[in-house]
DNA sequence: GCCAACGTTGGC
DNA sequence: GCCAACGTTGGC
């Protein structure tokens, strides 16, 4: 099972926004990158991932689970994007901010740090434990 | 609102 | 196949 971080502005689609979705989930649309179209067409059903806001809040405030492996992005006839179904599991109690990621020694070496532009994007198993505790989310 | 970093496009 | 120009993202 592997970990990612899924990047969203709260403007354009937020944490609640996925929440309200509920088990059915939503598609991941909209991505336009090939990296990280690259990366959702590794994922696994069952793989989890972070939630992240961009923008304002630059928080980690959710964890979402792929429901569906990758498929034609439904918001263009184009056949070179294609995206992931994903549902909201839990919501991150304490959310972990961008400024606890880059003051973290443990996560100094987040793709979030290296290359804040990437929407998608993989998260080591230490990264995710790491995150999980900060943030409080119980195991 | 600015701008650095990065990705993509298109002319040659 | 290179690279200049341009567009977008996201942190500050």
């Amino acid at each position: 099972m592997r970990y990612w971080l899924f990047k969203s502005e709260p403007s354009t689609w937020s944490w609640q926004n996925q929440i309200d979705k509920g088990d059915e989930g939503e598609e991941w649309d909209g991505v336009r990158n090939y990296q990280a179209r690259n990366f959702m067409r590794e994922m696994k059903k069952g793989d989890l991932g972070f939630f992240y806001h961009s923008q304002k809040e630059k928080s980690v405030v959710g964890i979402v689970e792929v429901i569906a492996e990758v498929h034609q992005d439904s918001t263009t006839d184009d056949e070179r994007w294609e995206c992931v179904d994903i549902k909201a599991v839990s919501t991150v109690p304490n959310p972990v901010s961008l400024e606890m990621i880059k003051t973290d020694p443990r996560l100094a070496e987040m793709v979030l740090v290296k290359n804040s532009r990437l929407s998608v994007q993989p998260v080591t198993e230490h990264e995710w434990q790491a995150i999980l505790s900060i943030g409080g989310v119980k195991n």
